[in-house]
This record gives C-alpha cells, sequence and structure tokens, in this order.
RNA sequence: GUGGGCGUAGCUCAGCUGGUAGAGCACUCGGUUGUGGUCCGAGAUGUCGCGGGUUCGAGCCCCGUCGCUCACCCCA
C-alpha cells in the first residue's frame, strides 16, 4: 500500500461514517433546540491566539500544537479546542454587542499532535457551544442540560457527570500557594515534580495509587472559594437537581486549559478505557477581556464526536434502522431504467431514500444486492410492468407483494413507511 | 515524548525447527425462462508494512524504519 493517511487520523467510512453522522446530527439537534446558532469557524488561528487564550504553560499549547509558517510568514496553528477560536469570531463581528449572552455553536475538526490511542486521535470532531454575555447560574444549568440531553437522545446511560466550582482568579492564586505548600512536602520524583511546578492541580489526576493516597490529604479548592463563588456554584447545583440532572462533585477535577473559572464540568464514559471523557466545559471569566474582548463572562462545553460514537458502540445504541434504503429499484432493460430514474427522482423528492440497481445484472444478483442494501421495500421494472402500469411491491422482510400502481406508488409507500 | 503488544488477501487470522503462501468470511459469476435472506459450484485478489543484512534459499533469523494498538502523560 502506497498511501495511507497521516499517523493519528481516524477515518471514518461506510458502514460505520453512518454511526458518525447520526451521533453528530443528534448532538447538533439538542444545541439547535436551544437556540444557539451556528458559527462556521476556519480550521487554524493566529498561533498567537491560543497561546494567549489557551495559556502558554498547558499542554495543550506548549507540545501539543500544529504549528507552521504560511507563505506571509505569519505563524498559524490548527486549532486544537473550539472556545477560544468562537470567542475571538464573536468579537470580530461584535456579536457581544448585541443581545446578550451570544449564544453559538460549532461542529467540526480539531487538532492535536499526541500519540494515538483509543478515543485519542490528532484530529478528532467536536461539536459544542459558547454563550458570552449572562454570568447567570441558570445558564451554567442548561448549558450542561444541553448536553446531558444530547448524550441521552443518542441512548446513552453509562456515563456520570462531575462538576465543581473552580473560583476566580484571586481563590485560585490563594489556593495554590497552600497547595504548592502541601506538595513541597511531598515526597516526589522530579517528573512529578515538574508537572507540580506547571499546575500543581495536575497531581489531583495522576493515576499512581501512591499520589492518590498522597493527595487525598491535600487542601480542597472548594474550601476557598468567595462567598459569591460559593452563592453561584450553589445555585447551580439547585437548577441540575430542579431538572433532574444527576450529577457527581468533584473537587479534585482538572482542566487542562488555563481559562476555565467557577462552574467547570465533564462527562465521564464508564465503558470508555484511558480516554474516557466525552465532553466538557465550564465557565472562562477573564477569557474575552484575554483576547481582546468586553469583560464578559461566557460558559461553554465542548462534546467529543468521537467518544460519544465509541460510547454509544460500547453501549450497543447505535441506531442503524434510521438509515435504511426506503425502496431498491431494479430496471429490466434500457426503457425500464429510463423510467427507474425519473421514478427515483419523484420518490426523492418525497423524501424518500430510493436506490437503483446498475449495471443490467441478472435479476436475481439485483435481488442479492436489494437485500444487502438493507431496502425495505423492492419494485421491479421490466415490460410487463411498462406495459400495465403497475408494480408489485415488495415488503423484504415479509416477502409480501402489493400491487401498485406508477402513479400511486408515491402515496401508497409514504404511507407504509408511516407504519416502520 | 516514554513503555508493552502487533504488522501475511477487503476483513479475521493460520503458516511446524528458514525451502519463494493458505483458510473462513466478504466479493464477482453461475446452479436454464422475471424475484433476496439458506444451500451447492466456479472465479478474482497479495511486491507476507518498507529498507538493509545473514543464508544456496527468509513470511519465518538480525538491524533499522514506518504504521497500528494499549498504557503513561494529556484531553474531546
Amino acid at each position: 500500500m502506497k498511501y495511507q493517511a497521516p499517523k493519528g487520523v481516524i477515518e471514518y467510512f461506510p458502514p460505520r461514517s453512518r454511526s458518525f453522522e447520526w451521533v453528530r446530527a443528534t448532538l447538533l439537534s439538542q444545541i439547535k433546540r436551544s437556540g444557539y446558532q451556528l458559527l462556521q469557524l476556519p480550521v487554524f488561528e493566529d498561533t498567537e491566539l491560543f497561546t494567549r487564550g489557551v495559556g502558554a504553560s498547558t499542554d495543550v499549547v506548549s507540545k501539543e500544537m500544529y504549528t507552521f509558517e504560511d507563505r506571509g510568514g505569519r505563524s498559524i496553528t490548527l486549532r486544537p479546542e473550539g472556545t477560544v477560536g468562537a470567542l475571538r469570531s464573536i468579537i470580530e463581528h461584535g456579536l457581544d454587542r448585541g443581545a446578550l449572552p451570544a449564544k453559538v455553536f460549532y461542529s467540526g475538526a480539531f487538532f492535536r499532535a499526541e500519540r494515538p490511542q483509543a478515543g485519542r486521535g490528532r484530529q478528532f470532531y467536536s461539536v459544542g457551544v459558547e454563550a458570552v454575555g449572562s454570568d447567570d447560574p441558570a445558564l451554567d444549568a442548561e448549558v450542561i442540560a444541553i448536553a446531558d440531553a444530547g448524550f441521552r437522545a443518542l441512548g446513552l446511560k453509562q456515563f456520570k457527570l462531575e462538576i465543581t466550582s473552580l473560583g476566580d482568579a484571586q481563590t485560585r492564586a490563594l489556593y495554590r500557594v497552600d497547595l504548592l505548600a502541601f506538595i513541597e512536602g511531598l515526597d516526589l520524583d522530579q517528573a512529578t515534580l515538574v508537572r507540580a511546578e506547571i499546575n500543581p492541580l495536575r497531581l489531583f489526576d495522576d493515576k499512581r495509587e501512591e499520589i492518590r493516597d498522597l493527595m487525598s490529604k491535600a487542601p480542597k479548592l472548594l474550601d476557598y472559594l468567595s462567598e459569591e463563588s460559593r452563592t453561584h456554584f450553589e445555585a447551580v447545583q439547585g437548577y441540575l437537581r430542579d431538572l433532574n440532572i444527576d450529577f457527581e462533585i468533584n473537587p479534585r477535577m482538572v482542566r487542562g486549559l488555563d481559562y476555565y473559572t467557577g462552574t467547570t464540568f465533564e462527562f465521564v464514559h464508564e465503558l470508555l478505557g484511558a480516554q474516557s471523557g466525552i465532553g466538557g466545559g465550564g465557565r472562562y471569566d477573564g477569557l474575552m477581556e484575554q483576547i481582546g474582548g468586553q469583560p464578559l463572562s461566557g460558559i461553554g462545553f465542548g462534546l467529543g464526536v468521537d467518544r460519544a460514537l465509541l460510547a454509544a458502540e460500547a453501549e450497543g445504541v447505535v441506531d442503524q434502522a434510521a438509515f435504511l434504503t426506503d425502496l431498491y429499484l431494479i430496471p429490466l432493460g434500457t426503457k425500464a431504467k429510463t423510467v427507474a430514474l425519473s421514478l427515483s427522482q419523484e420518490l426523492r423528492a418525497h423524501e424518500l431514500t430510493v436506490e437503483i440497481a446498475f449495471g443490467d445484472r441478472a435479476l436475481k444478483t439485483a435481488m442479492k444486492s436489494a437485500d444487502k442494501s438493507g431496502a425495505r421495500y423492492v419494485v421491479i421494472i421490466g415490460d410487463t410492468e411498462l406495459n400495465s402500469g403497475s408494480v408489485d411491491l415488495k415488503q423484504m422482510r415479509s416477502g409480501e407483494t402489493t400491487s401498485v400502481t406508477l402513479s400511486s406508488l408515491v402515496s401508497t409507500l409514504s404511507a407504509e413507511l408511516l407504519t416502520w
């Protein structure tokens, strides 16, 4: 094989590409129903946007970005996440000067130069929302509820929602001092100390048992929250309870992007292995300002389409039936082919999914193809049918046939399909 | 970036202590007149990931390299 896809990219091809499409469309439909509008964004941005927005010390920026120089000598980076680019666009086009909160969604590919793993590709797909210009805790709850509804619409059950509050900038500065003091008192190896220096919170995420034990005695950020942050966080929890959305408070939750403040959440799936986060997000108080906008608060999430698909497959809830062909047309002869082509055009105009058997194959072979396509109905068009003007509509599942005139095929099929 | 496992037909894999490749599934065609899912028959398909080395001879041994995969790390 001469050419292969670049290392670490996941491609979706039939038949699985249908499932991918279904996952993405399902997640998006929940978003659209909540009044979020599309932002169609570039997949690359000025490198500086990410270093300033996401944070230069984060792993995402410091070692996972696809950065290159374009022909004009500009430093360009393939987007490693969605929030910063979305906010840049909101600011650039003045969406934050209109009705607030500005509510937008995006969908597309993101890029991180990481070592590939189950549920982790170098190009991955996310759908996400951002709501900018309101610090109402009810908005936090709604954003979380949209993501939750998306996963439930897929039929997922074995996931949990974890939430916490990271407080405001001052809170975290105070907490950081205490946490670092605590960590200094621990006996840690060099690599771990380096990680702690970059972001002490990371140690909460360490998978080693001994580190987890040590860190269980560490001070908790939640105990440092200001009065205002605590009230906000409690209000969010109250709304979530009212919405009957189960959640768990995870005071040790760690997010790898620097901009998060206040409410922060993550959806974790039980069946996914090491890369178990299927979505996450939170509030970002200083971010708008950080990248040159007004000092507005905002909140958003990103949902992993690839991982949601893996989760749906693991739970066995992928909806295959949603994509079956309604009718498979088998023309016998040149004249029949012309009829089949125009008939298919008409049927498709009525939102029916129609396929035609191509290639002058034996009827038996064409029937086999029809069977493999998963088509619900088959119609054969030969000289007999052309002369009589009526066809046998065969239901593949039962094998039964009904005689239908060509002119009433559309109405008959539409009615039949309602009963599926 | 670090470590483990693996790379043989489209897919899943077999290939004994080295003698230049096989199975099942899938695919195409057929089992006499225009009807699928079972069954039977026939057929096509591989530079055995790539490059070098050892050898009379390598899919099997050695080195390198690329890729896949799982984990660390990190996150969607």
